[in-house]
DNA sequence: TATAATTAATTTGTAAACAAAGTAATACAT
DNA sequence: ATGTATTACTTTGTTTACAAATTAATTATA
C-alpha cells in the first residue's frame, strides 16, 4: 500500500531542516550576543559596517537582502544603542548616511569570540563546512533566480 | 596587512548564507502557496496533520519545534480557513485536539504540484541533496545539543 | 520650466517567532 | 483531603520580515 503523498511527507522534505536549522542558528546566536545587546540580524548588519564603516539604506539592503522596511526600524535601534549615526546625505538627501561609531567599531574584538563560540557549537570539518557553504549558495542562487 | 578580524567578515560566514536561504526558501514557497491561502509555517503545519490527522499543540510544537505561543495564533488562522477543527480534550481539557478537516486533506493534490515545482527551482540532484541534507541535519543536531 | 516619472526611505498592515507571564486543569505529596 | 507542583495552552511584549502604500527628493520629459 503505497502513499501517493509520499513526496510531500514531513520526513522527505529538505526545506524544512534548511529552516530549522536557520532557526536554531538564530537562536543560539540569540543567547551568545545578549552580552553585546545584539540580536542575530543586528548582528549581521554589524558585520556588514565593521568593513565598510559608512553606507546607505539601499546598498546595505541589498548586500544583506533585507527589505529597507525591515531595516529602517533596525538601523533606529542600533542607532539608540550608540553603534551607528543615520543621517540625511547632502547630495542626495533622499539616502540616509549610516555610519559606524566608536563604540560599533569596538564591537568587533566580542564578536571574535562569539564567532568561536558558534564554530565550535557547529562542530563541522573544513571539508564539510565548505561543501555545505557551496550547496546552500547554489541553492540559494537557484531559488533567487527562477 | 592581514585583517585581526577576517574570522567575522560577511564573505567568511557560513551561517549568514543559511539564513539567507531559509528566508529565499519561506519567500518562493509563499508565492507558490497563494492559491492554496497558505503560508510556509502554515503549509508546514498542514503537512504534520496530512499524516497525523489528529494531535494536540504540545506534540506538535514538538515536531516542528515551534513554541506554542507561535502555533496557538497560526491554528486559529487555519481553523478560520477551515482547514482544521480545534477542541478542548474530554479526557484531559488541557490539551487542545487539533484535526484536520476533509477541507484540509483535500490540498494535499494542490500540494503535490507545489512541491514539484519546488523541487524544479532549487534544482539539485539527488546526490547533492542528500548531502545537503545530511550536512543540515548535522548542524542543527549539533546547534540543538551544545 | 512645469509636469511626469523615478528613486530612497518610511509607514502601515500582516504574519511569524520566541521569551516571559498568566490561566486553568490535572497530578502529586503530605 | 487539601495544598503544592506540574502541565498545556494562551496572552503579552519585542523583534524580524516583507508587501503595499506613502512621502519627499531628484531626474527626465514634454
Amino acid at each position: 500500500m503505497t502513499d501517493r503523498y509520499e513526496a510531500i511527507r514531513l520526513r522527505n522534505q529538505l526545506c524544512f531542516p534548511i529552516y530549522l536549522c536557520s532557526k536554531e542558528i538564530t537562536r543560539k546566536y540569540g543567547t551568545m550576543l545578549e552580552k553585546m545587546d545584539l540580536t542575530y540580524t543586528q548582528y549581521v548588519v554589524m558585520m556588514y559596517f565593521w568593513e565598510k564603516k559608512s553606507s546607505n539604506v539601499k546598498e546595505l539592503g541589498k548586500t544583506l537582502m533585507l527589505d529597507p522596511s525591515t531595516l529602517t526600524p533596525l538601523l533606529k535601534k542600533l542607532e539608540a544603542k550608540g553603534y551607528l549615526i543615520r543621517e540625511r546625505s547632502q547630495s542626495d538627501e533622499r539616502n540616509l548616511t549610516v555610519t559606524i561609531t566608536e563604540a560599533g567599531d569596538k564591537l568587533q574584538d566580542a564578536a571574535l569570540s562569539v564567532h568561536d563560540e558558534m564554530c565550535g557549537c557547529i562542530d563541522l570539518s573544513a571539508e564539510e563546512a565548505e561543501t555545505l557553504y557551496k550547496l546552500i549558495a547554489k541553492v540559494l542562487m537557484n531559488v533567487e533566480n527562477r
